[in-house]
DNA sequence: CCGATGTCAGATCCACTGAAATGA
DNA sequence: CTCATTTCAGTGTATCTGACATCG
């Protein structure tokens, strides 16, 4: 069913296989009513502390444009807001709430149900593997 | 840089990975003039041959109707083209020309180069360690 | 410099059309 | 044989995403 030649090459496989794993953090976000990009955000201000939208998008590793409308739903939903910098009154940062650690947490939790699904082929070994691998993948590309 | 708690998760790790794969192919593509869609249609037909467009768009895991403006711009390229099916007349068969096959050659080889870059941190064990793993978790999405 | 806005291309999905085959 | 149904390629539309240019 999937082209051999394809196939063939890594980075072709790895490709797809990205996006069936894609697919199942989306369904996890989508079921907190999410999108992946929010949940992205919830776990780099958690892991990184408060920040600037730049600095935030850096980390992402996405256009800081794209920030906007995700910071402005994270805050509806009052799992993240923006605040001024007590150091810098010209400069905002963002911050995630307790409300947000607990969404994200709820989330985190759901994608590794969901991994059991996605990953049904594999040992808790090989998947230790391919995300050692995976790392080491990013890791190469700055 | 990355967030410990989201590359903690196999697949969101295996996410990113894969868009970097992606990457180096639309890449390659790219300095065709083509998209990563025609060089998956180049691939498929002339792994498994000529085809219904039906049939074709099922192997490519895409719906019908986003074939027909790749099919017309790969055979304004000489590419590929559709001929009648002499059997049903609803149906046409695609093929892969001549010309086709150079392309996707080239195409093909560009993206080994473009893993060199991509896959610079791994050796070439870990490179068909990780195509083995990334093709388990296909096989399991289906 | 930084956040915000608008725009654009690409991908995906779905509803629909007309022509042709199928089969009750 | 007829007529309803299904299958096929193709059109059009809507939505979402990521990239980018520009504005305040």
């Amino acid at each position: 069913m999937l082209s051999p030649t394809l196939m063939a090459l890594p980075s072709y496989a790895l490709s797809l296989a990205g996006q069936v794993g894609r697919a199942g953090g989306v369904a996890a976000a989508a079921r907190a009513d999410l999108r992946l990009g929010h949940v992205a955000v919830l776990a780099i201000l958690a892991d990184f502390g408060p920040s600037s939208q730049r600095v935030l998008a850096k980390r992402l590793r996405r256009d800081p444009s794209d920030l906007v409308a995700l910071l402005d739903e994270l805050q509806e939903r009052g799992d993240a807001r923006r605040e001024p910098d007590p150091e810098d009154r010209r400069r905002r940062r963002v911050l995630i709430t307790p409300r947000g650690r607990r969404t994200l947490d709820r989330v985190i939790a759901d994608v590794k149900a969901e991994e059991e699904l996605v990953f049904s082929e594999l040992t808790a070994r090989e998947r230790q593997q391919l995300r050692q691998l995976a790392i080491k993948v990013l890791d190469g590309s700055r």
